[in-house]
DNA sequence: TTGAAAGCGATACCAG
DNA sequence: CTGGTATCGCTTTCAA
């Protein structure tokens, strides 16, 4: 009644274990009769592989590097506290969780990080950044090195990656775009505080925003975009200009990060609390904007499933195992005061 | 460098493997002294478990049931269709995932099936079905013959089940009447639908969404609320009468099942396009009604998470495991059209 | 209270 | 091409 075996399988076919283990693996050297002698005693006795026994005798040990930018960034912070916390668990399950972090939008300290894995000592890497050239050649030489790439929360197509995890940055931003356009009473101006030119992920967000507002909310008129470099003092300069050059302004949509510098400008700046205000990434501060009615809408990724997922996609690329795209899509997920998951 | 073994803490505490078993487990009849030698090399040598080992050494099997009302909600169909998906990848981790249809809305035919599990062949039970005196004894009785319980979507907290897996409904529904407040513009009613009285799920969503009515939409008018029992030709019914006699309806919150009858109702009525409405959990009719711009938003939990969360705590309940409650959280969902996940 | 030794189910190496 | 067989890291009798 129990689970049959590769013992079972053997018996069954009437061969030795080791050829049941080759016809199981696909490996070479089995004629066809025996290779169907052994599926078809696969079939009978509906054999499964046991997880535990099979990871236990091959005892590989997996290295994963995490290249993060060097920033305050609540959401990278929130990025490391998941790799700490999956760390135990991921050396539980004979994978080290490693990490190093590099200029934010500095292409070339990337690129350095990316020349000097060794492929003994990294197995894959999760590379969070910019998508340049120089990045691009770097990503495709480490992964001729042997060394599995997945881009991470912003994708590098160009890059050749193996797998992007992360989010849909185009749905994100039209998500973005029709809670605004739905929550704005009237007409007037809407601001976009983007973080980088070259941030692949911001100029999707940005770009999904405009269609939806053009097509669904022509009464809002969406001002040029003013470029934040996640950086909350300049966040907060230039946000304060633009609220005394526009009178009209009904809502931000703030796609990047820095929320810190929009919330100290907020609260200063005489409550505007009508403003509608659409940001990214549930981080702790986010929470407080929310559930002070700062912040009406946050449009997030969950950093627990990115890691995990990055984990996965990792994994199997290294040994060259198939996926499950359904389970690795990373969703976007909107939380307004309501639905907030406890801390 | 690699990770330290048993033996190896057995050599550095000078004891047996045996021994360190023992302490690793909390297994008794070891001197207290042993115990300090052991942990304190655990300590130095960084000793951490391997999970493959341990499960196989441990050739413990899973068999878990589930228990799903026999109807044909779409959610409810999701939901054995993660069952069915998940089954192989259980296999492979020694866990066997059966499942049993009872007629719904039928506390009497629960508390059967229940009384006839044998703890001999199944370790754990997940409930989803209504809260009445005789559900709840049943399921005490359930788990004093030593079979772990969980309630699934619906709590059953009066049973002292062992865990709920599921979202928070209170919560559900306020975000349910926070989205309607904002998505409708001018005054009017709105009509709520519900399942059953009994269905604690379908109580406390409209538990919530009442309260943020009441707080946030006091322009909105809330009609007393319609029992469809998830049933799409009685909700069909109901609906075209509370359509011809409320003329102001701005708003539905279709806060239980039997959405196809909502939709073909809707339809037919003169396509009212400028009703809001709002609905529960992304089936394939609501994604096509979210597409279509008939439904407006959709509260939802994913059915993979419960099924996933479900396996892991009735495991934990079965070894007497500790859990991590932040994993076992079942998030509150919204959708819209623009950030439906692929199908 | 402690230790020795036999598995668990698969992999991988070495012969034949 | 196929078959033995030693492991992998931990659990679990059975003795001492």
């Amino acid at each position: 009644m129990l689970k049959p075996t590769t013992n079972d399988i053997a018996r069954a076919a009437g061969v030795s274990l080791a050829t049941v283990d080759r016809v199981l693996n696909g490996r070479p050297g089995v004629r066809t009769v025996t290779i169907e002698k052994v599926n078809r005693a696969v079939e009978e006795l509906g054999y499964v592989r046991d997880a535990a026994a099979t990871s236990l005798a091959r005892r590989r040990f997996y290295t994963l590097l995490f290249i993060l930018p060097k920033t305050t960034n609540e959401f990278v912070a929130a990025l490391e506290a998941q790799l700490e916390e999956q760390g135990d668990s991921s050396l539980y399950q004979r994978t080290a969780l490693k990490k190093v972090l590099v200029p934010p939008f500095d292409p070339q300290a990337l690129v350095e990080t990316l020349d000097t894995l060794d492929p003994e000592e990294v197995d894959g890497v999760a590379v969070f950044g910019l998508e340049t050239p120089a990045v691009r050649d770097a990503v495709k030489r480490t992964r001729m090195r042997g060394i599995a790439v997945v881009a991470l929360v912003a994708d590098l197509p160009s890059s050749e990656r193996d797998y992007f995890v992360g989010i849909d940055n185009v749905a994100a931003g039209r998500t973005a775009g029709q809670l605004m356009g739905r929550f704005v009473r009237g007409a007037g101006s809407i601001l976009v505080i983007t973080g980088s030119r070259l941030a692949r992920d911001h100029l999707e967000r940005r770009k999904g925003f405009d269609a939806v507002m053009a097509e669904a909310s022509p009464q809002l008129n969406v001002l040029a975009s003013v470029e934040g470099r996640d950086d909350p003092g300049l966040i907060r300069d230039v946000l304060t200009e633009v609220l005394e050059a526009n009178p009209d302004l009904r809502g931000i949509y703030s796609s990047a990060g820095g929320n810190s510098g929009l919330l100290s400008c907020l609260s200063d700046s005489g409550m505007r609390r009508d403003l509608v205000v659409i940001a990214h990434e549930l981080t702790p501060s986010a929470r407080t904007a929310l559930h002070g009615g700062v912040f009406d809408a946050i449009i997030s990724q969950d950093t627990g499933h990115l890691v995990r997922s990055t984990i996965r996609l990792l994994k199997a690329t290294v040994d060259h195992l198939p996926i499950d795209p359904k389970q690795e899509r990373i969703r976007i997920d909107i939380y307004m005061r309501e639905n907030l998951p406890a801390p």
